[in-house]
DNA sequence: CTGAAAGCGCTTACAG
DNA sequence: CTGAAAGCGCTTACAG
């Protein structure tokens, strides 16, 4: 069953199915609505492949999502494609794994589906900086911030990580801890978790204390990851009284860790968590963290990639700020496991 | 960058470039390197639309994961892609949400992507009833069996599911527990949580047991929804001393509302799962479930896949068995709280 | 081992 | 408002 066939089926030419097909104006409603009907009749569906192959351009938008299994991409994720079905646009997601080089897939991606515009969520700031320049058409980097980045293309929305991380410091020591110990993600500098790191630091400075390299450890986005990091960190600096996760998904093998230490959370050590996951308000216990405004990353960056798209604004790097939340992983410090 | 590109820059016609590019028998060493240097040079990857649309028959199969959410199914739709890549069979992965119609959408793929067959993970049957009929190529149903299903080209890798139910029915009534209240998925009788509901109510039978509808709940696979619905069920049946949830990830929702409604887990109250996923063996307690086989159900898929391609096997229905996993969730019935 | 040509199923100027 | 024709970027008989 091709255009042909409808064709001849309703006694008209391709062309005139065509624009049946994609709505287009100069066509009678007569035979429109009787090409329409066959259509049904028949529960034809034009093929994609010769579609947007002859197509100049598509007007879908793409969604990259980088970290399948991260609960916190998934709530953005369905925020976003909500924003775009309200507002009548198809987006195409594709998932990619930690590992994966989103920049490229999008390269490949954009010759095939033709998109308007991309939204990235999760991406690796230096996959952005080594092949970014080929891509032409408006996009959004969402969850990471692109505001060093020298693209006119290319806006951003995401959270001070930079402050967010003072921030978590400064609630810490606000509960009298002196010995924290990081669970930290990526490697990279510019990277979101770089950011937390350099904002932690700058926070327990101010209070007169020196976050040593001993006292981080890296973890992917498993659980298994921050469950092992966590055993090496409380190897190699016992001395901690609470760990801050970058990500609740790291709090939960923290706290897991801790347990199976025979450590109390948060009677012995309290545990902070980032994201603000659902899984994080059903853990036991609760887990105290840094929420992240999903829905307003996600109305944004769809604000921010169809105003470009429209050429009605130009890019923009917006930061938000994380709030937060009170949960039972952090306590204040007890006077008699003061180490002071 | 097209491959008429590519063909006038290494001297030689499209044809020949195309059987560079598909590893075709057909052409010179010589042929090959120089056209792969040029490709590699300028990097050049086919446009998939005109590909496929040429193709009468694509290479890839077809991966449709229903719950793009589950921590389940990921466990199995990696290990399918794993398998997939030691094969060197490539894979095209879909996913839906929990209300979609797999089995639509996959015959829509299908005129677009020509697989050579398909795998679906935790699909509906009502679905397959409804229009699976339209589908002409090997599939694999995964997750569900459809032993009763009528189609030669379907054969299907999951638990029984009835004898699933009743191994959860008697672990529970050998740990003393009379009343049981069961958090459940999907309302359709055919599809695993009807299999395992009437699995777990003929092993409550044998004890002499009946397992009325008050106990009953059903959830979706949110965390939110098996915690509304645990709330439910211990309003209509408050003296419950065990629940068994048809996946862990309701498990977790189940614990929580029991802490939060002051009850002890286990020491007050049971809670058994089911999947036996990453987070529930991290979760506190540690949740007490049946395991299923995901690498073997990903292995024995992909087998069951190739061999039908390959027409060295038929349709074939293979169910395997759980393996129960004692956790930190379910416990003895005290003596003092038992209402006999 | 190689290439010219047909054609996959659409969309899009173009002409009427 | 409508249709014949060109062409999107490939693959695949077919002929050499």
């Amino acid at each position: 069953m091709t255009i042909k066939d409808i064709a001849r089926l309703a006694g008209v030419g391709v062309t005139t199915v065509s624009r049946a097909l994609n709505g287009h104006p100069d066509i009678s409603d007569e035979t429109r609505e009787k090409i329409q009907r066959i259509i049904k009749e028949y529960n034809y569906t034009p093929n994609q492949n010769a579609r947007t192959l002859k197509q100049s351009a598509g007007k879908s938008i793409l969604l990259m999502v980088k970290g399948i299994r991260s609960m916190f991409l998934s709530a953005i994720s369905e925020g976003i494609q909500q924003n775009a079905d309200e507002a009548g646009i198809a987006v195409s997601v594709h998932y990619l794994d930690e590992q994966a080089d989103e920049v490229s897939v999008a390269i490949k991606l954009c010759r095939e589906l033709k998109p308007v515009g991309i939204i990235f969520l999760g991406g690796e700031i230096s996959n952005f900086e080594r092949s970014f320049s080929q891509i032409k058409i408006p996009c959004v980097l969402s969850t990471a911030s692109a505001k060093n980045l020298p693209f006119e293309n290319l806006s951003s929305v995401s959270i001070d990580d930079f402050a967010s991380g003072r921030k978590a410091a400064e609630l810490l020591c606000d509960m009298g801890h002196r010995n924290v110990g990081i669970i930290r993600g990526s490697d990279e500098i510019s990277n979101p978790s770089g950011l937390r790191l350099a904002g932690v630091k700058e926070g327990f400075r101010k209070h007169g204390i020196v976050i040593s390299e001993s006292q981080v450890e890296f973890s992917s986005y498993a659980i298994s990851s921050a469950y092992e990091a966590t055993m090496a960190l409380c190897g190699k600096f016992p001395e901690l009284t609470a760990v801050f996760a970058m990500a609740d998904i790291m709090a939960i093998g923290v706290i897991r860790a801790l347990l199976d230490m025979g450590k109390r959370v948060p009677t012995d050590v309290s545990v902070m968590g980032f994201d603000g996951i659902e899984l994080a308000d059903y853990f036991s216990p609760r887990i105290t963290t840094l929420l992240q405004p999903t829905q307003k990353i996600a109305s944004l960056s769809m604000r921010l990639l169809t105003g470009m798209i429209h050429d009605t604004i130009r890019a923009n790097h917006i930061q938000l700020t994380p709030t937060f939340k009170p949960g039972e992983s952090a306590a204040h410090l007890r006077r008699n496991s003061m180490a002071e």
